[in-house]
DNA sequence: TATGAATGAGGATTCATTCAT
DNA sequence: AATGAATGAATCCTCATTCAT
């Protein structure tokens, strides 16, 4: 498991670094996470985490950062190029797909709300950052309105707000949901009926 | 603002703990709040929180509980007996007003399901716990169904955790939602819209 | 060597510490002195330490603090009733023997010139501290005035930092001064020399 | 201010891990002073510090010994060829001056006792050091002894030492002296004042 | 029921030093 | 001669928890 850089490779370095706070993070929280535990497991001497990073703190801000830049990546790879309904399909669908296969993301911006916002606020390179996923769903219902498919003055921040809530909380807060709801809302069927649904959701919400 | 319970009173000592707790809980999460800092806040000897909680995790899992209580109780007040679409406007105003007055309870939960619902799940009180909200809301919904209002076949808990989702993750992530989409979402103004949003969406949700 | 505290007594405890601390910063000054050490010489639990001292500085403010105390209560028992030169003489004696018998005063006052006096500057107890030194210097320069036998107009402070310098340099030191010097100034054959000439010399600054 | 040494000047480089070390150990002493932060400041590679002068002992034994040799040089450029009484005015101010202007002498020369004198000790260059203080001051003393103006028989190495003494307490201590006695001993007023008791103090203490 | 004192394991971080280039 | 990366042993300090009263 423990993976020994023996090599000289900064960004290799770097790189196990990140990937193992990531993870812990995600487990523990900035607070519940261990630097040596996170040392540990990138098999890297725990002395570089403050050599590239100061400190937990920073080291959880690049970690934040990554994900900001990466969901703002995924957002350059979404392809809406097809009919307003069938694009807006997509669309959901390419959110749900996200954060279903990015569940630590859940749990790190949980974090960072946790804590007010932060590390974030004092990020340097989130205000830089394009944010294509707005874009794109700006252009979409653009389109589906001058079609007469969608309402008008649909506002894409909302919308897409709109879907990361029906995404998010289904899937970060899906133990206590089942819980506190009786009823098992990790299996596949659940899932399936609450895609479905979220689908349905948002068609509803933007036609007119 | 330490009060002193120099005075034998086990409720009050109790009472003082948890909401200490619950203020330092939402604040800085299960791992970062400290039992010292809540002792010293709620005005009690350390020890007594050992005492009646036996330990950190046990007076955590007694916030959630109380918090769970209190939701459900919370649900026993809503009065919904309204015309169905008004009964609806008001469902969702009680979901927002409530999450909105306790922001606590959004930071808690979202804690629990980092550490995935382990506290919870070993809680015998919340198995014994009426679920009034999605009672009142079946009821709600099959009376618009009757009178042709709203569709046939909704799911309760499937509308009410739409609710939720709009209503918490609005609040609960307004701080990094406001900070990577560059809009301030804490302002009177974009709750209000937001809230709007929410009434729209849900009525598109449920009517035919 | 490491005295364990079975008992339940506060008190003790701190003293110990001090004690030990004492010891250590004379000998390592305060950054280079081990808490660890610290704690270990003085056969306390390490963690009451931060608990009797909240941190390593305010340990070293604590042991200041006390040699200061100690300093002024020494005055106190300085007795000076005596003909002037004969006073003049017990009082140069008195600062010699004390300053010989307390070499970690001298270590740990130069440690906190290093700092700038730092600790001293924020200590609340140091204000208060009689300086019966300067008031007995003050009364017998008074009366040797009086009596003709020392100058007129003598400042008992400049005088008393005088006889400190002259004690203090020697002792402290004495290492680098030896081996400079080429001469062991160590020996008691050295200090008695030296002693003889601080009364010599003290006498002469003083005498018309 | 960080220089970059980019050409390769061996002896500059020397230089300026001296210049930067220097002033670290005379401001937190030698363990609080930080390799890194010598590096840093004399904008050298930190790699160097170690390939010039070993380990950080090794870098304070330099310091040391570059202060003494100083110290050396500087007694070679004081000019006493004057009357015993103006000559011994002028050998006050030299060494008055010599300290004033090196202040972190004193404090490098403290932590230098405060470990016994033990890198003193190892040093092979210390024992070459000619001591021209002694010399010229043993001259100037034979002189006024032959003159009948100073009293016969004074070893200049006391003397010598006394004078440092006076000085360089009043100088080292000047802070705990200031805040003990609650009087402002940096103000220009106070240092022009003890330097007159020293001079004033030295001629009484050497004339008959 | 309540409290101040005590504990030991562990937590983040720092340090002087060395390696590989 | 010079450098950025790497290391492991410490170092200060904190934490949840328990003891003795």
């Amino acid at each position: 498991m423990t993976r020994r850089s023996t090599t000289r490779d900064p960004e290799r370095t770097r790189r196990h670094i990140l990937d193992a706070a990531r993870a812990a993070f995600a487990h523990q929280g900035l607070d519940g996470a261990r630097v040596d535990a996170i040392a540990e497991a990138s098999g890297v001497n725990k002395r570089m985490i403050y050599y590239y990073f100061d400190d937990k703190e920073g080291l959880f801000l690049a970690v934040l950062e990554e994900i900001y830049a990466e969901l703002s990546a995924a957002g350059e790879a979404m392809d809406l190029a097809a009919p307003p309904l069938d694009a807006l399909t997509r669309y959901v669908d390419f959110v749900w797909t996200y954060y279903h296969g990015h569940p630590e993301v859940i749990a790190i911006l949980n974090n960072e709300n946790l804590h007010g916002g932060a590390h974030l606020a004092r990020s340097l390179h989130i205000r830089e950052l394009e944010r294509p996923f707005i874009d794109k769903l700006a252009r979409l219902l653009q389109q589906g309105e001058e079609k007469g498919a969608f309402r008008p003055g649909l506002d894409p921040v909302t919308i897409h707000i709109t879907v990361i809530a029906l995404v998010y909380l289904f899937l970060g807060n899906n133990r206590t949901l089942s819980i506190f709801f009786d009823r098992d809302l990790s299996t596949a069927v659940a899932k399936k009926s609450w895609r479905e649904h979220i689908q349905c959701s948002v068609r509803a919400i933007v036609t007119v």
